[in-house]
DNA sequence: CGCTAAACTGACAGCGCTGTCATTTACTTT
DNA sequence: AAAGTAAATGACAGCGCTGTCAGTTTAGCG
């Protein structure tokens, strides 16, 4: 039997307040309380604590969609990006949202081919979503046209792009370079230090700036130990299990064949862990391997693999972060944003304890 | 050098269409444009036809923050999910995905902990973001309190559910069964017709509905071959790699060993894969191994595992449709929808061919 | 051919906020 | 205490659509 009492709390739990409401109670103009809803500067901190206090009572949420009807401007960006492995898409989300939620705004995801029309995608994203900016990853974030439009649109975004940061005059606000060449150039060190000169580099596909960077810091690397770059050594296949598996078998089934293995990614890298076991090698002593992306099964496979530690989610933070920065027009100086990867070892190239 | 026909173009591409200037294009008013736009079915075919060339000339999309906003309805979807693994989230996300394009909705994510206060949440959904529904999992759509208060609230939604379904009369509408139970019934009748009497179980945590009904399943296959529950072969932990690894360890040091073992999911196989690598246990000579879920790894191992398929691309798609269905209002006969799972025997049952 | 019901279309208000600009209040300075 | 300046607040229009309801056209039928 639902009592009076009842009845109340259904009906306030349906019927909202609207920003009238919370005026009337405070005993201010709608327009100081979307003022202070706002956050802007010139409201006396009494009114402003009014006003909250009027707010929490009344439980009252700005009506999202009549904000950003009204301004133009809507709290929701979007991501971009075109079916990378599962892990990254994960830890990108959580960075994203980590500091989207902080500051209510809302994340739309957009997997997308890039081979869609991104005409239409782009006429989407201001016309109908009307996002406040969106997130690139590779490969939007590589396409200068695709840049081009989106800036002719005035969208805000925010590119996450692997390259070594640019000279500091030229600074670039609107990317977080992630420093591929490094974390590549770090390991191969890694394997030479260990004594290894046939190594083997399997890369991925050369469409992205990742692969292009990981392979010239692995070349860094070999020149500045004068090792000669070993071409028939150096194979390009896709960022798979399977491309890794056969790639592997084929290298190993040379006569002249490498004492260490580099794969383009930890997927790959398991594809090459996976080979070694099936022509019986041992590793690290037959065959030392080691991968790129800190993936949970380098940590499962055994032996461990030794790999590049990539914060997805930190670096997600980071763009979002400056996203957020680029909407809100705040004219702060803000620095060049850069992630170094930092490499990982284990037992696939170190051995035993 | 900018023509006089690029700066026309830049500009077109800049300020959009608005209704008004569909509707003067196609000699219509407003009202009748927007009959089209939300496809409303009396419009003569002919108007219709003439408003779709003008929308299409101009290149309108109609403001979605608008539209919302006097609607009171968005076309926006929200998924709420607690850190289930990476797999399970990208797929449901592309299947959901896969029909809301289609229909020109927006996703937004909400990988939230269920520990957090959902009676905020609840009132962001309803307020802040104004979604038109909601898709749950697990553990949101077995939270009976959780449905009330989004009942309550007026939140559309649609659950994923493990569970056989219910009976043809009780229909629930709001819901896509997935039938765990069966699955595990399955794969246990699988291992017992190899020959397998000690099979033992590696249950997840409880607290899931899945958990529960693989449980149940697997005991179920058990009875009807006359086995007795093995007690001292469950053993309850977490769907992780290194819960599977340590479990198999302490399981397969007893005297009175297993010769199969069934794992709650593919990740917590793989430990158990380790393990016997670990005990020089041949797989599935000495030990047989069984899955859950057919994730990327469960073929990626060696041997391949024997899992049971879960299609969640397309379980997420049947939950999409049905959330569109009740969002809709359409007062059609809609059947119950269940998933099935299937098992898949691999080698870590089979042996070799 | 006129009449009625049904199909189709349009006029108009208003959704809940924000932007603009005018006005009031508080604080200095002389 | 008056004048000048800056800070704080409010009045009001209007964002681009949809809901309501009234008006107009068409089709069916005797």
């Amino acid at each position: 039997m639902a009592t009076y009492i009842d009845l109340l709390t259904a009906i306030g739990d349906v019927l909202r307040a609207t920003i009238d409401d919370v005026a009337a109670l405070a005993g201010v103009s709608i327009k100081t309380v979307s003022r202070v809803m706002n956050k802007e500067a010139s409201v006396r901190e009494t009114t402003k604590d009014r006003v909250l206090k009027a707010v929490d009572e009344l439980n009252y949420r700005p009506n999202a969609a009549a904000r950003s009807f009204a301004s133009k401007h809507s709290f929701t960006i979007a991501c971009l990006y075109q079916n990378p492995n599962a892990y990254y898409v994960t830890d990108l989300q959580t960075g994203l949202l980590n500091v989207l939620r902080k500051n209510n705004y809302e994340l739309v995801i957009h997997p997308t081919s890039f081979e869609d029309n991104w005409q239409d995608l782009i006429s989407s994203l201001k016309n109908q979503a009307r996002v406040a900016g969106v997130v690139l990853t590779s490969p939007f974030s590589e396409h200068p046209e695709f840049l081009a439009a989106l800036e002719k649109a005035q969208i805000h975004y925010v590119k996450i792009i692997s390259a070594p940061p640019p000279s500091e005059e030229s600074a670039d606000l609107s990317s977080v370079f992630v420093d591929d060449f490094d974390g590549a150039r770090q390991v191969t060190k890694h394997l030479i230090e260990l004594g290894h000169r046939k190594i083997a580099f399997i890369k991925g596909s050369m469409d992205h700036y990742s692969t292009q960077q990981r392979y010239a810091g692995y070349l860094s690397a070999l020149s500045e130990a004068a090792i000669p770059e070993p071409s028939s050594l150096i194979v390009s296949t896709e960022y798979t299990f399977d491309s890794g598996q056969k790639t592997a078998l084929e290298l190993l089934s040379r006569s002249h064949k490498p004492s260490a293995i580099l794969a383009g990614n930890d997927e790959m890298a398991a594809g090459v862990l996976s080979a070694a076991r099936k022509l019986s090698l041992n590793c690290p002593g037959d065959l030392a391997i080691a991968g790129f992306e800190n993936s949970p099964f380098s940590k499962q496979s055994w032996p461990r693999l030794t790999t590049v530690h990539q914060n997805n989610i930190y670096i997600a933070e980071l763009a979002a972060q400056r996203l957020l920065d680029i909407v809100s027009q705040s004219n702060k100086e803000l620095p060049t944003l850069c992630y170094n990867p930092r490499i990982i070892k284990r037992e696939s190239t170190l051995g035993e304890d």
